[in-house]
RNA sequence: GGUCUCUUGGCCGAGUGGUUAGGCACCGGUCUGCAAAACCGUCUACUCCAGUUCGAAUCUGGAAGAGACCUCCA
């Protein structure tokens, strides 16, 4: 079976050819570490760590590589010219570099949190800046490139001329955005608004330079990406991936900084996760509706009426595809938290199933579909809908309205540990060291509740239900004995 | 203003030229001391207008609304 993916290059699905099989190489556009890692961090995140979990899956040999932007991205607000990370450094008294390491870090846990799989490489832009420097100069060989008062400028025009390609990734006519480019600090020394900077002079309060042929400065916004890509996967390698709002400029001028420097473009395929969207609104600070990672797990900010686990996180993320935007409220997140639940009771129900002579369901099929799904531009949402299919058969068979043989049974288990774990990464939340003693004693509970219970004690037998249930334990009388559940 | 995208039932969200997506919520039933869970069943769709077609929510054109990007941004 094939597998197609989305190109955001051709907007068609495409059947998914490696340069070099059973190698792949993945780039992924990954944060900027400034600040908190936030909602809009987990999109990208569980997306890509998807597919890398896919590609894996399915046999190949994957080297994902996600950056970590430490250095170059320029303000746009009062501080113009100022790198983000110097910014922050200055307010609070400390080093750039302990900034980008302690955000790097909260970044990373969060991540873990999510159970998003740390990347083959993470390289960081501060550590690449020689490469960095050897990809200006190329361009500026190549004659794509100025040198202006000690900054070096793209020639997009120039570009554009000789290539016709600026534009081919984001549909822009540079005609339009000529006529659309605001004034910008900076702008006099460009031959052409649309000009992008490889290397930008630093100012005298910059604190985060570098030496260079050129100036000490630091390198422009777009070129760490097209530096660490052909470092780790070669000058051109198979999957570019990043949010949707990166498309233009950023991934457009990566493109055009290949070219001129390479020769071609980067990559084959470009592939863009969509927004999310909070209420149906954009989320930004301005808006009041910024949430951070670390809120969203604890419940502090005042849009949340509750905590939210990260895997009630990435299950809501997987039951949207990649490409929609997803609009998160308290609503639709309860809903995928009972959703996942339903689905994790029964996989760990899956143990009580003994096999019969008999067989009345078809597993085989279920896999089958779920790998048409996922080939079919990782649709995660309906894999989902499967295993949910799947989890009712489950139930069914507990109660005895259908029968599994040893061999569809071996099929049921692997489908839940194939799926639900390993490909969409979910893991079951209650596993902890704990468990063994949880179990234990809530056994013990239950043992005296069936003791009240027989005695027809039903005020005591209520009671201690309800004082478990004020524990998060919910107990779930059956005809064939007493089972509980954790919240 | 330009480019791109979207508009599905109470909510989230798939998908397709003719057949139930799925989850959550609601309602009825089974089960239960009661409840919960589970199971069975029911219900609520495809923004609007026009066209193509035997047939469109799905294709085409138009309208309205929303979003993203054009400026750091996942």
């Amino acid at each position: 079976m094939e597998l197609y993916v989305y190109n955001t290059l051709t907007r068609k699905k495409e059947l998914f050819k490696p340069i070099n099989p059973p190698n792949v190489g993945l780039y992924v556009c990954g944060p900027t570490v400034y600040g908190d890692a936030h909602l809009g961090h987990a999109r990208p995140g569980i997306s890509f760590d998807i597919m890398f979990r896919y590609l894996t899956f399915i046999g190949y040999k994957v080297r994902y590589v996600r950056n970590i932007t430490d250095v170059g991205h320029l303000e746009n607000d009062s501080d113009q010219g100022e790198d983000k990370i110097a910014k922050k450094a200055r307010l609070e008294q400390l080093e750039p570099m302990e900034i980008a390491q302690y955000y790097t870090k909260r970044y990373l846990d969060a991540m873990d949190l999510l159970n998003v799989l740390r990347p083959s490489i993470q390289p960081s832009a501060s550590g690449h800046i020689m490469e960095q420097i050897e990809i200006v100069e190329k361009i500026l060989e190549a004659g794509y490139a100025y040198v202006s008062e000690g900054s070096v400028y793209f020639d997009v025009l120039k570009y554009q001329n000789d290539t016709n390609k600026y534009g081919i990734l984001s549909n822009r006519v540079i005609e339009d955005m000529l006529q659309t480019t605001r004034e910008l600090e900076g702008q006099h020394e460009k031959r052409n608004p649309a000009d992008f900077a490889l290397w930008k002079k630093a100012q005298p309060e910059h604190i985060m330079r570098w030496k260079s042929p050129w100036s000490d400065g630091f390198p422009g916004w777009h070129l760490e990406c097209t530096a660490m890509s052909a470092k780790y996967l070669g000058e051109k390698f198979d999957i570019h991936g990043g949010g949707l709002d990166l498309l233009f400029p950023h991934h457009e001028s990566e493109i055009a900084q290949s070219v001129c420097a390479f020769g071609h473009e980067p990559t084959n395929y470009w592939i863009h996760n969509n927004m999310i969207t909070i209420a149906g609104q954009k989320m930004g600070k301005s808006l009041g509706n910024f949430i951070t990672l670390e809120q969203l797990f604890n419940g502090t900010h005042k849009i949340l009426n509750k905590a939210y686990s990260p895997m009630t996180i990435r299950f809501f993320i997987l039951q949207a595809h990649y490409r929609s935007t997803l609009d998160f409220s308290n609503e639709a997140l309860l809903a995928a938290e009972k959703g996942l639940k339903r689905l994790l009771e029964a996989q760990r129900n899956l143990k009580k199933i003994s096999p019969s002579k008999e067989n009345t369901v078809n597993i085989n099929e279920i896999n089958q579909k779920c790998l048409e799904a996922m080939n079919d531009d990782f649709n995660t949402p309906i894999v989902i809908s499967y295993l949910f299919e799947a989890a009712t058969i489950i139930n069914r068979l507990i109660e005895g309205q259908e029968k599994i043989d040893e061999k569809g049974l071996e099929a049921l288990n692997k489908l839940f540990d194939n799926w639900l774990f390993e490909i969409l990464g979910i893991k079951d939340e209650l596993s902890s060291n704990m468990m063994p003693t949880i179990e234990g004693l809530v056994k013990m509970i239950i043992e005296l509740r069936q003791d009240a219970r027989a005695n027809k004690d039903w005020a005591k037998s209520d009671e201690l239900r309800d004082k478990l249930a004020s524990l998060g334990v919910k107990i779930k009388d059956s005809k064939d004995g007493v089972s509980w559940t954790l919240d």
